[in-house]
DNA sequence: TCGTCTAAGACAGTGACACTATCTAGATGA
DNA sequence: TCATCTAGATAGTGTCACTGTCTTAGACGA
């Protein structure tokens, strides 16, 4: 397949296609000759899997690129999905103030959860504690523990559903690519269903309030 | 105070907020001369509320500004929150090819959880819809009804958790601070302790699993 | 074989976004 | 007094994710 059919068939224009494979978020194809190159089904699967953590997850090109190194992963699967649950990750922004405390408090409800098998250098413990940081101050909203401990039921739920939903007739790579479809799709779905939810509930509690 | 105060008390750079105000995003403050403008508490409140959307969240500035709209609605405040949900939610992608199919599951999805207090031209049944068109092509995930049926009665509990948690001495618009707040805030906690929380259910099933 | 098409690869340019900087004229205040 | 600050206008910056242009040269149908 040349590069215009690959194009064709994903929807993804020429320019982009070299740019992704410049990035190497897309693996070469089969150099013929020099001026030849042919690309396959695997190119194919590929671009598409980039647009949609792109398009629906927002997913920085930079995060493609940890995601793509993340693949060589030696180890368990649990491993792998490790390394890509750090790629997948925003990078956390530079502590500020009070980022000593709200980690200690990202550790507190990690270990309240019993999700002992976090790593200690998760990045997503950065991040935990960097969103308590921005958000301390402010009247409204986490304090402490308490207010948080309905939203680690949920992750929990949800977790469990996921791992225990990926089909396992497939290769290492294959499950990566389920888990964090699954996780990038699933986030996006979530939120919007979590907005249609208040506009319904909301009706039952305010929907003759007038109140100035 | 004066506008270095404001940006010290803040953190806010002065040029931002310059540039908050220029975009309306900040009320203007008490001109005492053509010189001199005195701003308060209400304001170090708003610029505070901004930078949590935009740093927690990523509300870009275009949906700061319709939210700030949104303020202005009449009605009761399930109207209010209604018309902020809107400001809210991203600017669904123009339509492809399937998404009259799509628009329709989202639209089966939403009656089925019995959400009827959802206006039928909610910029978030877009959303859906984009979004199901976007992964449908892709072998894994979400095929039909069945595998967003746990995300639905996900959405609904934290939706009805949400509203029911909302102080009920505050006016219409410290309600709507609130529900805002608690909607971006928490949906990036959601999102980020359910990546810790597959990390840790991954190893459970694949802690041991070397699988090529 | 000729002539047109298209590819690879290098590199420059674009557009959106969210600021950030500079400049001017005119107060303010130690 | 005079360095410092202000409002307001306008221009510039940096990042990100592409997108376009150009050159060289193989591919392929007539």
């Amino acid at each position: 397949m040349r590069i215009s059919e690959l194009s064709e068939q994903t929807g993804v224009p020429v320019p982009t296609i070299k740019y992704y494979l410049r990035e190497g978020l897309l693996p070469e194809g089969d150099k013929r000759t020099p001026r030849l190159t042919d690309y396959d089904g695997q190119h194919v699967r590929r671009l598409e899997l980039l647009r949609i953590l792109r398009d629906v997850g927002d997913v920085p090109v930079e995060g493609l690129k940890r995601l793509v190194a993340a693949t060589e992963t030696r180890g368990t699967v649990h491993d792998l999905f490790a390394v890509a649950a750090d790629a997948l990750a925003p990078t956390p922004p530079a502590p500020g103030r009070g980022r000593e405390e709200t980690r200690a408090l990202a550790d507190a409800i990690i270990e309240e959860a019993g999700w002992d098998r976090v790593r200690p250098d998760s990045v997503d413990r950065d991040n935990l504690a960097a969103t308590l940081e921005l958000v301390a101050g402010f009247d409204t909203h986490p304090r402490g523990r308490a207010d948080i401990a309905p939203y680690v039921a949920m992750a929990d739920q949800l977790a469990r559903h996921e791992i225990a939903a990926l089909d396992d007739g497939k290769d290492r790579i294959g499950l990566l690519e389920e888990m964090i479809v699954g996780q990038v799709v699933f986030a996006t779905v979530l939120t919007t269903l979590r907005r249609l939810a208040e506009e319904h509930h909301s009706h039952e509690r305010f929907g003759e309030d007038r109140r100035d």
